[in-house]
DNA sequence: CCCTGAATTGGAAACGTTTCCAAAATGTCT
DNA sequence: AGACATTTTGGAAACGTTTCCAATTCAGGG
């Protein structure tokens, strides 16, 4: 009964050599006599041994392993984000260690240290505020290979990142074709993360090229399982907008489904834009209109980055912006209901109009 | 401008002392005197010094790092999972690596292989056949401290699992209560899962006692984008079911949208019932009638038992099977159509009942 | 001012690898 | 058989820590 694993010494002692023998051996690094080599490979059959990574790492001052930073695994875009990472970073021979900063910019910080501290080749990450980040800077300062995923580019780090802006131009077009003028912006942690303001700040710019109201932002402290509730009540307070759009589908999704429990029909009473493209968008009916992303493209492509520098490999370029995202049409967004407009136009028909040109959009779904 | 991270001996150099003074003072282990003290927190500041976890681990023989696999974090069932573990090992200053077996034991067991090379503390894992799983075996061989999620409990490994079997039994009651007799059972890849499996059999010995017929196999074999016609046509070629049990939410939305696509309508010409309890199913209307589960309390929970073990505390107990989920009511399951059933029972009403006790049972969600 | 016990200190071994280097063994050619 | 080229081998240093242990310093009591 062996207790601690068997290290190379015992294997060189079980083969009858010296250990510099035995890693040769192995590694295929060097030359050996059939002789010895088999007595080697014999020794470590019978001790069931394998390398430590820890004294490997420590002598090649490489560990094989990039760190990944998301806000949270709760949001399926940073799922897909990981997923794609451990994917492309497996096919290389790196795991992958994961930290979630839950939106706090402490915890990001400290993830950074930690990670730094375990001699992470790489680093792929998404912050919670790019521009002004401690954990950025950190990295910057001690030179750790990274990538940003879904945070725009900064300090000249490579990033893969959504357009955010242009996107929710995208949004306001949309909006403004179908006839709205009084919209507002949703969004969950609004001060926690620079994609939502980017995404808003966007919003508002089109609107006003577009000669609509400066859209209402509508902000949601913390998500504490009322949300549909808190959602009603910014709803009811906020009759007069005719389209909402939501700085993520899944606060598109809950804020149709407290529409809904207002009695509120969609698109007819109120438009709905979403943000990020998750499936889930596609099993409701009416589909969310949406700005579909593509998560995966960017945590691979993020890994890719990293990997490119530590194999000195050429860098491959960021994706071009307008690729970075695509508008989806879906029945969610539809022409305000004429009779509640916002004063300015006649009141004629009755709420029950059941537009089918917003039926026929929503089958423009095409399984990923 | 220092190229290397400063080490230790740096350290030691610039204050002017011995790297073991240099250790004790930051560990806080043994005395030093304050003028020593002050002099290498100085110097630490100066250079930016900070441990590398290497060398203090291949000294320590533990890397606070605990590794974590799941077959893949595409569903949030393992997403949570994964957040939740990863949460509870950084609470005690653990970290996580990540690997995602894709379903695919070959990968499974090569993950089990890199987590242990790395010499990880724990390991807290998923696997697709717990039974005859050569990466368990592995694991028991290696006496990696170990806690299984979602499977079974094996080999007397603690385990934080639902319980499936009673978990089925529910769902055919459910159905039998509605009158169903004719149901089916759909899986995506059910050889490649010890959970689906469970379900399955627990399924069809509970439809069997309640004398409903022997449920139907619905098996789809890999998902490749055309998920929904591939439901569509199962769905056609079996006219007969009135209820579907799927093995998890997402097969139950996907054939919910399948079942319309056809022209039926949920429940009256063809009822639900999902399995995992992801927050999706209450966003669909009518809601999914599932089996809700708690991947978050057993993703922490495993953390905890590999945790106790690792430091020696009491090992807390694993959670009592009929905890382990719940059944939750939604409109996606009600009678059957009478006009369609199978064919002894009389048919007198027309599809269009809107059933209403599935309206207010499907009011009883409550936000987690 | 010397002695004792306690506090402080640094050298060195150990953890598991890789790799440099020189030594030993083998082979080849006159 | 001797000289030399080549292959095979193992000792030792290095990677960055912690910790044992012996040596040094210090404080205070006689």
């Amino acid at each position: 009964m062996k207790q601690r694993p068997p290290t190379i010494k015992d294997v060189a002692e079980q083969a009858g050599c010296g250990i510099a023998t035995v890693s040769r051996v192995l590694n295929g690094s060097g030359s050996a006599s059939a002789d010895t080599r088999e007595k080697v490979l014999a020794a470590v059959d019978a001790l069931g041994f394998e390398f430590s990574a820890l004294g490997r790492s420590l002598q090649s001052n490489s560990t094989k392993t990039i760190g990944c930073i998301v806000p949270s695994l709760a949001n399926p875009i940073f799922a897909e984000v990981v997923q794609a990472a451990q994917h492309e970073a497996h096919r290389e021979g790196y795991q992958l260690i994961l930290a979630c900063s839950e939106y706090d910019e402490e915890l990001e910080l400290q993830a950074v240290r930690t990670l730094i501290a375990k001699k992470i080749d790489g680093l792929v990450l998404t912050v919670n505020n790019a521009e002004d980040s401690e954990a950025l800077a950190l990295i910057g300062k001690r030179q750790v290979p990274c990538s940003l995923v879904y945070n725009r580019s900064v300090h000249g780090l490579p990033s893969w990142a959504i357009d955010n802006r242009s996107a929710a131009r995208e949004a306001a077009r949309a909006f403004h074709g179908h006839g709205h003028v009084q919209t507002g912006f949703l969004a969950l942690r609004f001060n926690r993360s620079d994609r939502s303001r980017e995404r808003y700040e966007g919003f508002v710019e089109a609107c006003r090229d577009y000669g609509m109201a400066e859209p209402l932002l509508l902000e949601i402290e913390e998500q504490d399982g009322n949300l549909l509730d808190l959602l009603g009540t910014l709803l009811t307070e906020h009759k007069s907008l005719t389209g909402i759009f939501a700085s993520n589908d899944f606060l598109a999704l809950a804020a149709m489904k407290a529409a809904r429990a207002l009695g509120r029909r969609i698109p007819e009473n109120l438009s709905l834009i979403g943000f990020d493209g998750i499936s889930t968008g596609l099993m409701v009916d009416p589909h969310l209109t949406t700005i579909e992303t593509d998560p995966r493209t960017m945590g691979q492509g993020a890994v890719q980055t990293v990997l490119a520098r530590l194999l000195g490999r050429p860098v491959p370029g960021q994706p071009a912006p307008d690729t970075t995202f695509r508008f989806r049409p879906g029945g969610s967004l539809g022409p305000p209901d004429p009779g509640r407009t916002d004063g300015r136009e006649a009141a004629t028909s009755l709420p029950s109009s059941e537009q089918p040109p917003n039926r026929l959009s929503s089958r423009q779904e095409s399984p990923t």
